[in-house]
RNA sequence: CGCGCGGUGGAGCAGCCUGGUAGCUCGUCGGGCUCAUAACCCGAAGGUCGUAGGUUCAAAUCCUACCCGCGCAACCA
């Protein structure tokens, strides 16, 4: 028996509960059941971030106080879990008083070390991140390379946390626990991170003041990470509960990977330099991988169509949470196809093990008067199913405490497969006729699988696990701390004689034009655009948008152009760069995109239409074979279509290059 | 050399860390059973585990190089 502590990351409420964060806190409580059935005692976090710049400026948008703001967002999370049979023991908000007074306090020890100094920042932040960008990160544009929005220079005082001398520390701390990053493979890149040199790291903002106060310092506040990484120990911070914290307790982290670098690097940092020892960090930080929605990446209108709610509300929210544990290896990317849901639906809880509960229970009715029988002699068959399951079941567990709930279902269904075989093979309905007391003991050894399984299923299925039990006539899966009751011996579940429920259908299976509604009914009704139809309907729309005055018209300077020459820009596959004659005493170069639908040779010598006095445009350099030149477009060619199939605007007849248009 | 992911029977995936008869779901074909949710069971067809090298007694798995997809980003002033 031991102590379990499971935190999912605490979410920014500037989105609101989708399948992504459902798929996190599913797995969640799925591994915290887990620990339960085991007789752990257990704690499971869950909660909102809630301060930081951007939420300062959403809830501005929506004339909302920021603490207003939060409360909305953060109410539809807490309000969701439950409905996905999630209960956390503590919903930590960042704004909670005691966290704001505990991540002082850390704030406070980590100065005491001597980690955190003044100094002044100055560079590139993007609002999306919370987070500083270095000259190397950014891409061309000054774009963030995650949210590829502008990012913005920031010059201001802020506190520097001394990161760069942990660099050591962590890599021996890795060293000597290569389990605390997993999977392997995210292990290896935080590694090669660290190894590749640590800075200095700002944690404290005066730019605006949505957040925590520094201690001694209220102008700063505290850098968002710095304050939402601190809420794991914040929930525990509260007497006896410490004991869940490392090294009494288990603390597994699961975070996706985009969260990764700050779980296993500042985090521990953190920790460390306010004197917490190696033992007290937690023992792992998990990263699980992204899902797509058939097929699709999860856009922002993909995440608002696909609710989970909905499909817990259709399916019930077993069928979610299994098919989301099932059919995504954990720490892997993976897809969420609906089509697919409803054939594990039907395959696995339904065939499978629904269709095997009601059998059994069906015969049971027939052949033992709906009473539990009595077990009789076993035979080679038994010993055979028993032994199965028995080694199942310890898969199942270890794969459990592995953190592979894929595997661990993918064993159990095994288990229930494999009953349905013996079902066959030792044909109780057969035996009836014969020798009843051989029927009884096939069916009594089928319900001891039965009820194994009914708690196996228990972390991935709580509803299901007691609808199945009520059938079976045992009470609810109820774990005790200091009790294991994940099974692992066979024969003595059931009690003979005991009275079995009718069978009623534990999953009802959906027939084609069931399953075809279903998937229907489930699957998200926006569009979701491809890129290139996008871009045909931008370029075909003929909406007309604003009228302008003749003068705003007459400032465009229109002209003949001549294309002297042509070239594809290296790199750069929709680019041509272009030396035009306009009529002007030397040739300008202008940069169009017309490489999709024009060898460069046969443009050259052909008259199009400028835009003459638009202003200079930079796209950056480009390497023409003699070393990196500057990439400047002066002037616009006119050409309509989409990229791969432009037609170019030209003058009818003939007309002298630098021809003004009017 | 932009970043990331992947290439395993018809489809979708697991296995790869910790080498040792290639597994799961669906689909196809044939058979069985008749207790059950048109279910379940058995069998079959179908795989050069992207390619080429290397390490090894042994490679889907480890190493090296390469090829091919995909996603994202970028460029159409």
């Amino acid at each position: 028996m031991g102590r379990f502590y499971v935190t999912t990351p605490i979410y920014y409420v500037n989105d609101v509960p989708h399948l992504g964060t459902a798929y996190t806190t599913i797995v969640a409580d799925a591994l915290r059941r887990f620990h339960l059935l085991q007789g752990d005692e257990t704690f499971m976090l869950t909660g909102t971030d809630e301060h930081g710049l951007k939420i300062e400026r959403q809830a501005k948008e929506q004339h909302l106080d920021p603490k207003a703001f939060t409360d909305k967002i953060s109410a539809r999370f807490m309000e969701a879990w439950p409905k996905l049979d999630i209960f956390p023991d503590r919903f930590i908000r960042t704004t909670d008083a005691d966290h704001e007074a505990f991540v002082a306090e850390l704030w406070k020890k980590i100065e005491a070390n001597g980690d955190l100094y003044e100094g002044e920042y100055e560079g590139w932040y993007c609002v999306g991140c919370e987070s500083l960008k270095t000259d190397k990160e950014l891409e061309p544009g000054n774009l963030c390379p995650l949210h590829k929005t502008p990012v913005e220079r920031v010059k201001e005082k802020s506190y520097f946390f001394r990161l760069e001398k942990w660099q050591k520390p962590l890599l021996d701390f890795y060293g000597r626990h290569p389990d605390f990053i997993r999977p392997e493979s995210r292990r290896n890149e935080v590694l090669s991170f660290v190894e590749s040199g640590l800075k200095d790291l700002s944690v404290s903002r005066t730019s605006f003041t949505w957040g925590i106060p520094v201690p001694g310092n209220p102008k700063h506040v505290m850098y968002v990470w710095f304050d939402a990484l601190a809420n794991y120990l914040t929930a525990l911070n509260h007497g006896s509960l410490s004991r869940f914290w490392a090294p009494s307790g288990k603390v597994v982290h699961l975070v996706g990977k985009d969260i990764l670098r700050f779980h296993a690097v500042f985090w521990p940092a953190f920790l460390l330099s306010a004197g917490y020892t190696e033992e007290q960090i937690p023992q792992v930080v998990f990263a699980h991988g992204f899902l797509t929605i058939d097929g699709q990446k999860m856009g922002k209108a993909l995440r608002n169509a696909v609710d989970p709610l909905k499909i817990a509300h259709e399916l019930g929210a077993d069928v979610l949470r299994y098919h989301l544990l099932r059919a995504i290896a954990f720490g892997q990317d993976g897809d969420f196809d609906h089509a697919a849901l409803i054939e594990r639906y039907n395959a696995d809880l339904g065939k499978n093990l629904g269709n095997l509960l009601s059998r059994v229970l069906g015969l049971c009715t027939k052949l033992a008067n709906g009473k539990v029988p009595v077990f009789g002699e076993r035979t080679a068959l038994e010993d055979e199913l028993f032994s199965r399951v028995k080694a199942d079941l310890a898969m199942v567990r270890s794969a459990w405490e592995s953190i592979e709930p894929h595997r661990a279902l993918e064993t159990t269904f095994a288990i229930s497969s494999a009953a349905n075989t013996y079902v066959d093979r030792a044909a109780p309905w057969a035996a009836a006729k014969t020798d009843p007391a051989r029927a009884h003991t096939i069916l009594a050894a089928l319900l001891e699988v039965l009820a194994a399984l009914s708690v196996a299923i228990w972390p991935a299925m709580p509803n299901k696990s007691n609808t199945m039990r009520a059938q079976l006539g045992l009470p609810p899966v109820e774990p005790r701390v200091g009790e294991d009751a994940f099974p692992t011996e066979l024969g003595s579940l059931l009690k003979p004689g005991a009275p079995l429920a009718p069978a009623g259908p534990l999953f009802q299976t959906f027939d084609k034009n069931g399953t075809k509604a279903m998937v229907d009914k489930l699957v998200p009704r926006v569009e979701i655009p491809k890129t290139a139809d996008n871009k045909t309907t931008e370029s075909t729309d003929i909406e007309v948008s604003t009228t302008i005055a003749y003068d705003d018209f007459a400032k465009i300077d229109l002209r003949v152009g001549l294309v002297k020459s042509a070239e594809r820009v290296p790199k750069k596959d929709k680019l041509l760069r272009l030396t035009m004659d306009l009529g002007e005493p030397s040739p300008r170069t202008l940069v169009a995109g017309l490489a999709l639908s024009f060898q460069p040779a046969e443009l050259v010598g052909r008259k199009v239409l400028v835009v003459a006095n638009l202003a200079p445009r930079d796209f950056g350099s480009a390497d023409f074979g003699s070393g990196k030149e500057k990439l400047v477009s002066h002037g616009m060619l006119l050409a309509s279509g989409p990229s791969e199939d432009l037609r170019l605007a030209t003058i009818d007849g003939d007309a002298a290059p630098g021809a003004k248009l009017k």
